[in-house]
DNA sequence: GTCTATAGTCAGATAGAC
DNA sequence: GTCTATCTGACTATAGAC
């Protein structure tokens, strides 16, 4: 089994330097986003990662260290992106006037935009898994990184949903999250149908998410 | 990477035969379940696993036959019982005027219910964990062995929701489904407090999944 | 049915040439 | 930075004694 420990801070800023076109690193960050979604943080071996990403076996441990932390940076690659979407979406809002659709859009539509960046929509998918994983240090790192993206969504749910109490708030959000986990990573029984396009498909996703979410969380 | 097939049919009633008190067998499942809980299907080895549960690593292979077997035997137990439970629970429902809460009382607390035997709360997580993992022949395999129950109650659904397109009603049975996985193995942000017993958490959690369901199916 | 012992494969990691 | 070659350990599965 691999152990993950998400414990390290974010590398300086200068390890990625300023044009070491490392093609390689890319190459080998692209191709463990496709392959962890397919098979798994385990079932994906450095060597068919590295086989199918045309680099040598050694690359990796060049590059990143260790398996372990090509895990890391697969997932800051994704997260920082899309919580510094879904912060810029909420503070575009108008903010005493948003309303609950527009907020659940700010944190929704993020995601989906995510998939249209090429092999962004695995990444959705390598997110559910960790999810599934269950593992504490995962669920640290989520907090301490990206926690703040959270609290900042919650309090303008409180904002929007004054007759919940606080603990009644916490919990519809979480059950919000479990839709937005299960739909977006597309593990759902609606398969997509052959005439329309991927990304036709997300966009129904998304709607059909707020509405739902819209209603999940404000009935009284 | 373990590749799981699901193919095959149920094993012949005899197989586990009336009286052959192979309590390494039962053992075996019931600690592959636990373990397959923590550590994911690839990341608990037979060998730890066997260990665990004290017995020697070629009983795996002796009661059934490849470790990709076990898997399949420990879902068939569980699910068997859950969706007899389900069935159960919607046909005791007065025929014409059980409410949606009923019905989805009747889909979700045999869940809650097989939380309170033991081992059985860390099936939910082996059950989100397979979802994660995607796996068509999976897929197959719930619709094949429990589609029926599925079906049962969607028509159910569609009997109480009458304003709701087919298509309209699946989506929002799909994320239903989300919300319940995510809940039920327990992955969300909401953690148990000290001071409730992991039961009363998983009625609460109940309580709060049929509410919010019920709002997001119904809503207009 | 249960054990030991082992075959055969594959994993992640690294040393050192270029 | 990239390569080959190799170390070390873990895995599933099975053969064969009891």
């Amino acid at each position: 089994m691999l152990k993950r420990s998400f414990e390290s801070c974010r590398l300086p800023k200068d390890v990625r330097s300023v044009n070491s076109t490392s093609s390689t690193r890319d190459r080998i960050l692209g191709t463990a986003e496709k392959m962890f979604a397919q098979r798994g943080f385990d079932g994906a071996s450095l060597r068919q990662l590295t086989s199918a990403a045309g680099v040598n076996l050694a690359a990796v441990n060049y590059h990143f260290g260790s398996k372990e932390k090509l895990v890391e940076e697969v997932f800051r690659r994704r997260l920082d992106a899309l919580n510094a979407n879904r912060l810029a979406a909420l503070h575009k809002l108008a903010g005493g006037e948003a309303t609950l659709e527009q907020v659940l859009a700010a944190y929704i539509r993020p995601a989906l935009e995510l998939s249209h960046d090429g092999s962004g929509a695995l990444f959705m998918r390598v997110l559910a898994r960790a999810f599934a994983e269950h593992d504490d240090s995962l669920r640290r790192f989520l907090s301490e990184n990206y926690g703040h993206v959270m609290r900042q969504f919650t309090s303008e749910f409180a904002r929007l949903l004054p007759h919940l109490g606080k603990s009644e708030l916490y919990w519809r959000i979480d059950l919000v999250t479990g839709a937005l986990t299960h739909a977006m990573s597309g593990f759902g029984m609606i398969q997509r149908k052959g005439d329309v396009t991927e990304q036709e498909h997300l966009e129904q996703t998304v709607q059909h998410l707020i509405r739902f979410a819209a209603a999940g969380l404000s009935h009284p």
